[in-house]
DNA sequence: CACGTTTATATCGTAAACGACATAATAACA
DNA sequence: TGTTATTATGTCGTTTACGATATAAACGTG
């Protein structure tokens, strides 16, 4: 039992802690422009790219809970970008589209991507190294959250 | 201006803060036997290596700031697991030191990181891969949180 | 059709995160 | 020395996360 395996440097998930929280505040600037926090920004996203999906969608997408997503939900509906109604087909269902605001809103979001994969170059990181390291991530995120299903349904 | 960038899947930041959350859960059914969060964790990970440091090099280990950090060592210490102290020497300090109980949980601690690994290996994720994702990862939060330390200096 | 089960969403409580701001101690320097 | 600036910590309010639990709709099966 090697002791120095509990030193932080030597710890796989505080670097994905702090790396992802740093990102997010790397963000804040563009986003706040907006109004928006970055789950707000992420939920957005998700429509811009498939409007009038459902909550449980949505909580596919993004590996959020619906108990995040409600309460999420209900606030960027409170800003007027959002509209939620049940479902006809199945009325346990709710159905979220973007209001016309909301749509708008993916024009002012269009620069962002781009402005902070130069921001992140300008700080020395290699934007080859962010594809390589977005495609590995997206591959750990299947197999993590497929584990998660897995346990959910225990 | 490509469209494609905002879509979820091509998001470099996105992919950091889901895997971050899905290896935080990951790592619930060890920490909950200690009745730990995360977070908890982490500070106790922090004094394991070097007790009675005062809550500013907690912070610049941690990256966390002190409004996140004083409730954290209020909530800890309320589990008797470490002390606060004001320094003598600069009483603006505090000096975070862990009692004998906090001391001793960190044996039921060293087996965690071990079987955390196990875990990712079982689930299909190289130890390799591991290494030097962590390496990369590292450079980044410096990186990063330079930049961080800069804003606030404005 | 009745009734237990699953599904979709939501509420509640607690613990992070973090911006804005407050306070007290120390440092710096005119 | 007096006064301004900086430093270390903390409080407050808001938004996420998420476990536990609730509720209503739909499904499955005898």
């Amino acid at each position: 039992m090697d002791a120095s395996q509990l030193e932080l440097k030597n710890q796989i998930c505080f670097p994905f802690y702090s790396v992802s929280r740093l990102i997010t505040k790397a963000y804040k600037p563009f986003l706040s422009k907006l109004n928006l926090t970055y789950p707000q920004y992420l939920v957005l996203m998700v429509l811009w790219e498939s409007d009038g999906i459902s909550v449980n969608q949505i909580k596919e997408k993004l590996l959020l809970d619906t108990n995040t997503l409600s309460p999420l939900l209900k606030r960027i509906e409170g800003m007027g970008l959002i509209k939620r109604l049940r479902s006809t087909a199945d009325e346990r269902s709710v159905i979220v589209s973007l209001t016309e605001e909301g749509a708008k809103l993916k024009i002012q979001a269009l620069p962002i991507p781009e402005k902070m994969l130069e921001n992140l170059s300008a700080e020395g990181i290699e934007i080859d190294e962010i594809a390589g390291l977005r495609s590995m991530l997206n591959t750990w995120m299947k197999i993590l959250s497929k584990n998660n299903n897995q346990n959910e349904s225990k």
